[in-house]
DNA sequence: TTGAAAGCGATACCAA
DNA sequence: TTGGTATCGCTTTCAA
């Protein structure tokens, strides 16, 4: 491989000039330009971009952290942030982390090492804690999930007021036995999200004087499969719910899916509120209630969040974004 | 931000000692290690990793080019690649070619600028002969589409063979106006894999004493909504195909959802096969009879391969792999 | 077992 | 407008 070296030395000129060109700076006359090109052609020249890091000391590098990439809504969400990231010519570090307390913690070390210039997290696994140690090494921000002992940049949405919707949906239409489905949890940590929106499904059963009863909430329901556990799970129930609320249209798709194989109609037998509005809500039969947010929006706002903060990172007056939720109306409710 | 002459000075060390613990090196007395690491506890130091890259020419880092990330069929390639890297403890680059020839070449270059170990391409949207200049420069790998003129490893599976026995399943079930939809092209470069499938659906029905009708071919058709419009195009035909054959479940799912809003019943008005094998194929009504492709162990493989090739590239016995496809009947046929 | 010092490849300051 | 050179932070040979 060439090194800027090389080309001086095939261009007959300094390092320094050749780094002029290759940086577009002012004051190469046009005669040595065309030289060094001509000698990067020839000799296939690319800058080797390690060493431009670490001397310039950015990365242009950020780093999403998702729980999984299998799940669409962290997909659209990715697909959003990497448009603007993109735009503003910065690569995509994706970090997995399975829900895992660990591979969070081990991934946050990439901004203390220098690997990325900023950190995009779309879920939290880890107590507050142990993430505010990593806040000081650079820019984080918060995108779908937060926390409320964060002070940092985020982008988010009124859960609770989601959650509330939803619920007084289905009251409204005259359903009083309604479900509450948790998102995953690890040991005793809800997420954030799934707690406002629980808070608002409470509030609207207390409003309407409906009690909330325990064995009509369900955890640990992500996807499609486990939504399918939950249907066989209230079929189990002496006095089972007649509605279901649910953290996305994955899980509802499950409960839709599994109803059909019990010979249950919906939303007759049973009713399903989604979440998102991704897809599959309209493929569905029924196609699914929800409660959308603009997941490829969301992704945008957070990515151009992280570049306001990456470049000018002495202003702290960078806002929060709040972004917003409403129901649509589909055949399962 | 502290850096290895901080903790040397700290312990009253040398950097190069500083340097053998934190690559665990041999011939560190306990004792010295020890200092050394109080010192680096103290200063919270971590190595900065554009500096260990550039000294070690190694980045641990891989590139990952998908066409779209909210298609669910790379979102599960990339998770099967992402597990087997993250084991071998390399970091994900995501490039998102939406597939655009120039994207493709811009990202090509993290490979020249030693921005990334190795490539895996999902997709190709260049000719061969663009693409094959980058080959030099690091290990490329090819995973899901190919290219007869690519002499790289590769993970593939016999599309022609998936497109014969999904026609073939058609013909046997008494289907004789069977459709093809082409998968995304751009000007009038037809993906390897959507060309061999069609050759396989060819070769079916000659062999049935079928005629193929250029009416019945359908092009860039790549997802839900393009499925829908498929089976509009469809109702407009003087003589309709009664049996489609889909590059995607998602595209399957997009007929069959259209072919309920337009009261068409499926299979008995019109039959649809998918391909992929993806958790949408069940939750469709009717669930889709399919060609499964094993997408997360296909991007397992392709993990794999590109670390075999990275870590012993003296040795070009990398062997490629076949996976194999089949038919999963449901009820859409 | 430890340390001194030469690089890895590019950038930018200071002089000329 | 151009060049010499120190520097970014770490690794590794060679000598001690």
């Amino acid at each position: 491989m060439p090194t800027i070296a090389d080309v001086a030395k095939l261009a007959g000129l300094s390092r320094a000039t050749v780094s002029r060109v290759i940086n577009n700076h002012p004051y190469v006359s046009e005669e040595k330009k065309k030289l060094v090109r001509e000698a990067m052609d020839a000799l296939n020249f690319y800058p080797n971009s390690s060493a431009q890091k670490l001397r310039s000391q950015k990365t242009e590098t950020i780093a999403v952290f998702v729980p999984l990439l299998t799940n669409p809504f962290f997909a659209y969400l990715l697909e959003g942030i990497d448009t603007v990231a993109h735009d503003y010519g910065y690569q995509l570090l994706v970090c997995q982390t399975r829900y895992d307390k660990e591979k969070e913690l081990n991934f946050l070390r990439l901004l203390k090492t220098k690997q990325v210039d900023g950190i995009i997290l779309t879920s939290i696994e880890n107590n507050w804690e142990k993430i505010k140690n990593f806040t000081e090494c650079g820019p984080i921000i918060l995108c779908n999930e937060y926390d409320d002992q964060a002070k940092i940049p985020s982008v988010r949405l009124d859960q609770e007021y989601g959650g509330y919707i939803g619920t007084r949906h289905f009251i409204e239409k005259g359903y009083t036995k309604i479900a509450y489905c948790r998102g995953f949890c690890r040991d005793q940590f809800v997420s954030r999200i799934s707690a406002e929106r629980e808070v608002g499904y409470k509030r609207a059963l207390s409003e309407f004087g409906l009690k909330n009863r325990k064995e009509w909430v369900f955890e640990n329901v992500s996807d499609v499969e486990s939504g399918r556990q939950v249907l066989r799970k209230i079929l189990l129930l002496k006095d089972p719910p007649t509605a279901v609320f649910t953290g996305s249209d994955q899980v509802a798709a499950g409960i839709i899916n599994e109803a059909a194989t019990c010979g249950l109609r919906v939303p007759e037998d049973i009713a399903v509120i989604g979440f998102d509005n991704q897809p599959i809500a309209e493929i569905t039969v029924p196609p699914i209630t929800t409660i959308m947010q603009p997941m490829q929006e969301i992704g945008q706002q957070a990515g151009k969040l992280l570049m306001d903060v990456i470049e000018k990172k002495d202003q702290k007056d960078v806002e929060d974004i709040l972004l917003s939720l409403h129901l649509i109306e589909r055949a399962s409710t």
